[in-house]
DNA sequence: CGAACGCTTGACAGAATTCAAGTCTGGTGG
DNA sequence: CCACCAGACTTGAATTCTGTCAAGCGTTCG
């Protein structure tokens, strides 16, 4: 099993911030786990006893609404942490993770977590600016959905799969979703976002390779009001 | 001015969990203000340096979106800390405040806020809790923003807020909102918000005595689909 | 008193959901 | 190998929901 002190992926988040002592203890503990794409890490309603740590892959964290249609309200790729909100809080999870594609995670008990957040000041303050980032990215999000169209809202959704989570050596986005996803993602009937997305493609903004989705024009979807 | 250690007001946010040292500092360095109705207490875009803490009264933080709309994304009362977000990130706020009512607040200089955060744990942590809390709560907005319709998020508002908020003697809703605010809380045209309250006035939902909204039939919200 | 503002209602257009087909695809079993 | 099936995808049509524009009412405040 690899070590957490020579792991490049903690660059990448709050990790980065722990002395190499706590590394080296938190390898001790940690378990590595690859997980199945589909396959579910946490349910909505479970206590974690831990945080996972993205070493490969993307997950979608959804909710379910009271009217039965489950929401995504974020998706984590590599680098991320997962689980830290209920770790902190000492209640389950308010969301369910499953496994885009196949993922490669390690999992850190929450006792060493809890330990580190209590003792390493400069640990807890990075983990805060993480939640502070989540928090703001969360307002935008209420915005948009509050004001704006279905077909605003796939249009940027796109437009932000396209900016941070990458593309292809073809130009299509590397993270391949079903239509029922991208519906998910804008809240809104599978069929709608069906249909938006054939307009977008009949208007040139976008392309399908196979079964994935290729921005043609970047600028156009943005000009969409 | 009144003294910070001795202030009732701070067993309700995360300033408890300060040592009696670090609130006689605070304190000695602290600016108390008083803030009327409609009055702005900072704007989206600017920097802030310190945060607020809500001695009494209440405020809305709100967001413009790009169609030149204002979403309510958060309400803010008695008790509760304002700016905390901004402060952490080291970013301009994202978010503008406004006086619902009256209030009296008390100004906090950052640099103390930080030296806290870096020095005390407990402190941090019950910060940590907090953003904790405000995430969890802005998955339920964005699920429900997302999913259900103008009709169902009014009647959750309204009961949101006699739940959180209170109710004067005569039953009626402690905070008043002018139309136009539960049509910003819920994201819809001021008409729509409108004409919905109307309904469940008709519909014995709720009533109104002067400006005041009375719930009268508190199930009969909850079970709207 | 008049102007300004918030509140209310009507009418209509456009957006979105729902139900109901039908197509395409990959995988399975004969 | 091929037929077939399940699931994802696509499209059409009817209905419901929501936003917009327009008009009128009531209150407050100068």
């Amino acid at each position: 099993m690899s070590k957490c002190e020579q792991c490049i992926i903690k660059q990448f988040n709050s990790l980065k911030s722990l002395t190499k002592d706590e590394l080296v203890r938190i390898s001790a503990c940690k378990t590595s786990k690859k997980i199945k794409k589909g396959e579910v890490i946490f349910e909505e309603g479970e206590m974690l006893n831990g945080v996972y740590c993205v070493r490969d892959g993307i997950c979608k964290l959804t909710k379910l609404s009271e009217n039965g249609k489950d929401q995504i309200v974020k998706m984590v790729v590599k680098g991320q942490l997962l689980g830290q909100r209920s770790i902190i809080s000492d209640e389950a999870s308010n969301l369910q993770a499953i496994a885009l594609n196949d993922m490669e995670v390690c999992f850190i008990p929450k006792s060493e977590i809890i330990a580190d957040l209590q003792k390493n000041p400069k640990f807890s303050f990075d983990v805060l600016k993480d939640m502070a980032s989540d928090l703001r990215e969360a307002d935008d999000v209420i915005v948009n959905m509050a004001q704006k169209s279905v077909r605003q809202r796939l249009a940027e959704s796109l437009i932000y799969i396209h900016e941070n989570f990458g593309v292809n050596p073809d130009g299509t986005l590397s993270i391949l979703l079903s239509r029922e996803d991208y519906a998910s993602i804008v809240g809104t009937a599978t069929e709608s976002a069906i249909r938006v997305l054939s307009q977008f493609k009949k208007d040139g903004l976008i392309s399908t390779i196979g079964k994935f989705i290729k921005i043609e024009d970047l600028n156009g979807l943005k000009r969409i009001e």
